[in-house]
This record gives C-alpha cells, sequence and structure tokens, in this order.
DNA sequence: GATGATGTAGACAGGTCTGTCTACGTCAGG
DNA sequence: CCTGACGTAGACAGACCTGTCTACATCATC
C-alpha cells in the first residue's frame, strides 16, 4: 500500500500532485484538506496544479480513480501471497487493518463526505465494491452459490472495515469477520 | 426515526437548535452544514444559539448523543414490533435502510469526516455501536456464545449499512444480512 | 534560434466559515 | 416596578478556501 518506488524520485508534476492528495485525502479527508495544502506538499507552483486538474472537484475523482487501481493490486497480491485460496481473505484483510496508516475504506469516507454533493463520487465506490467482490468471488471455490457468497462476505469485509477504523485495534473485527466467512463456507 | 411530537410547536430554542442540527448534519454533513444554516433553519438569533452551544463542535457532539438516543429508541421499538426475537433483526434494519431519509450510519459518516480532528466522536461513535451489540445479544438466545455472536451480527450489520448507502436500493444488502445472520444461527 | 509546452512564485478576488459584538425587545418573579 | 434571564437582528473581524492572473524560467523540437 505505498506509491510506486519512491526512490524513483523523477516523478512528473500530475503523479506528484496525485500522491500527495492521495496521502492527504485519505488521512485527513477530501474537506478538510484545501488545494492550497496539497500545492504546497507536493512542491508545485498553483498554476501548474490547475493546469492538470482543472478543479478540486476533479482532483477528488483522479484520488478515487488512483485508489481504486493501487488498492485492487494491493488486494489481489495480499490474496494470492496467503495462498490465494478462501482461507487468504481474512489474512489479507488483516494485513491491511493493521497497516499504521490504516483510516478505514477511502470510498466509505468519501461517499459519507460527499456523496451527497458530488454524485460522481458514489458512482465510482460502487464500481470499487463491485470489483472488490468480483476479486473475493475469484478465491472461491466454484459452486451455484459463488456469487451471492462472495457479496455477502464482502459485506462482512465492509463491516470489518468500519469496526476496525473505531476500535483502535483491528482483532475484534478480524475475529468478527473471520467467524463469519468460516460460517458461511460451512452452510 | 422523527422528532418527538411535531404538532407541539413549543420547542425550547435549545431543542430547536438540535433538531435542525440533526437534520443537516445526517444529510448534508457536520462539514458541509454551516453553523449560519442551522441557525437560520432554526428560527433563532446567533447569539442565543451561542449562548447554548459554545461551539460548533459542542453542536456536534449534542447531535451525536441526541442521535444515540433516539437510535437507539427507535432501534428497541423496531425489534419488538417484529417479534423481539433472532428473527426480528433482519426486518427492524431493513424498515430503516428503506427510510426516504436515510443516508448511512451518522456515527460512521461522522468518524470518516473528522475522526482524526475530533476524537470525542471517536470515543461516541465506539460506544454507539457497544450498545448496538448489546441490544442485537438481548433478542438472541442465551448461549455461552451469546456475545460473540452478538459482535458478529453487529459487524454484518454495518456492512448492510454501508452497502445500502451505496447501492440505490437495500435489497441486496438485505438479502447478504439475511444470509450472514442465518448461516451464523446454525453453526 | 524561435516557439510552445511545461514549469515556478506568488498576488489577488470573491466567497464562506466560525465566533464576537452591539443594540434592542420581552417577560416572569421578587 | 425593576431586574435578570432569555430572546431577536444583524454587523463585523479574521481566517481559510477555490480559482484566476501576471511575470518569469527552462528546455525539447522544428
Amino acid at each position: 500500500m505505498a506509491h510506486p518506488q519512491t526512490a524513483g524520485d523523477a516523478y512528473s508534476a500530475r503523479d506528484r500532485i496525485l500522491f500527495t492528495a492521495h496521502d492527504l485525502f485519505y488521512r485527513d479527508g477530501v474537506r478538510a484538506t484545501g488545494i492550497d495544502r496539497v500545492i504546497a506538499e507536493s512542491g508545485v507552483a498553483k498554476l501548474t496544479f490547475y493546469r492538470h486538474f482543472p478543479s478540486k472537484n476533479a482532483l477528488i475523482l483522479a484520488y478515487l480513480d488512483y485508489r481504486h487501481r493501487r488498492w485492487m493490486l494491493w488486494f489481489a497480491d495480499a490474496l494470492s501471497r496467503h495462498g490465494g485460496e478462501v482461507s487468504a481473505i481474512v489474512p489479507a484483510v488483516g494485513e491491511w487493518l493493521r497497516d499504521p496508516a490504516y483510516r478505514g475504506c477511502a470510498f466509505i469516507n468519501t461517499v459519507g463526505e460527499l456523496g451527497g454533493s458530488l454524485p460522481e463520487v458514489v458512482e465510482i465506490a460502487r464500481a470499487h465494491k463491485a470489483d472488490v467482490t468480483t476479486a473475493i468471488a475469484a478465491v472461491l471455490p466454484p459452486s451455484r452459490q459463488r456469487a451471492k457468497l462472495a457479496q455477502a462476505i464482502a459485506l462482512a469485509v465492509d463491516g470489518a472495515i468500519v469496526r476496525a477504523q473505531f476500535d483502535g485495534t483491528p482483532d475484534a473485527a478480524l475475529e468478527a469477520l473471520k467467524r463469519i466467512v468460516a460460517s458461511l463456507l460451512k452452510n
């Protein structure tokens, strides 16, 4: 869950803006983070920013798009590292929830912040959750119930995401998630 | 899920402020809603507002406290109206998710908005979720696993809350929730 | 060597936000 | 009748936010 090769140190202005925006938006929220802050921390001029992104809303959408691509890559990798089967789901999620920078799901948080005023956000979030569900389905054993089962597990994962964001530690969330997944697989 | 007796029309200034803040904060988010808006819509003077609430943050905390009390009352009522047993959980939650004013969980949304900058919010949200879990446990059949089971169900309810907020309709969320609850009870 | 794309630095306008302040009204209880 | 609690109306300060603008630098390509 880190930006690509921080050592490379030769990023385009657009990428630096996007990486900085990602970190700030995710950590502090999109509304609490001002454009000026993003500009200052990415070491870019204001005009350069507005040449790449016509408005803050455009940056927010680019942030979510980037977040989605990065998170999906990480998730696929984590699943395969943990065996690529059903049993990989809880450990993979656990890895994320234990990340010190963990602050919940970027899409849940952003929808909560401006779902009402920026409808594209809801659309992107829905697409993200659909892709997560598909990724979960891919590690389930084939059966007629696979799609429904993946939906139920994905929903439980969202529950764990929220609970871990509230509690200081992800332990209770992971235990409950594990219980749900195990129970679903037995039926 | 409505304010107490709207017909009574003789509320204190403090209550009018609180009811208005509740509706605006829940619908539009706490950060997107300005104090001036709350003041204008509750038909109160600015000085009056600041006499009752020393700051916007204080109003936010009062909002969450009020929301918590009202929601718990509603939930207990809904559970008992649906039979007061395990089978009441999904229909009760469904009632809420179908409410036209439904915009997700006030606590999840507010933590997402300012969990970082206002730690009391996280504390209140955690206490709320703990109370919800207790209310769920109260309709479960007694067993050694009751507390753990209630935790798992509460986590799944949070998942359903989030999913219903994303999708236009709560149907998929309720179906998945139902599946999880049924599965947990069989083991 | 001219040109255009891309970059930096930073002033500025116009809006919105929170919180304070002045000035005035109403009314119940002693 | 008077005093203090509580209310209204609205100006104001100071901060912060987005987005535009001027003026200048760098550099690859034709």
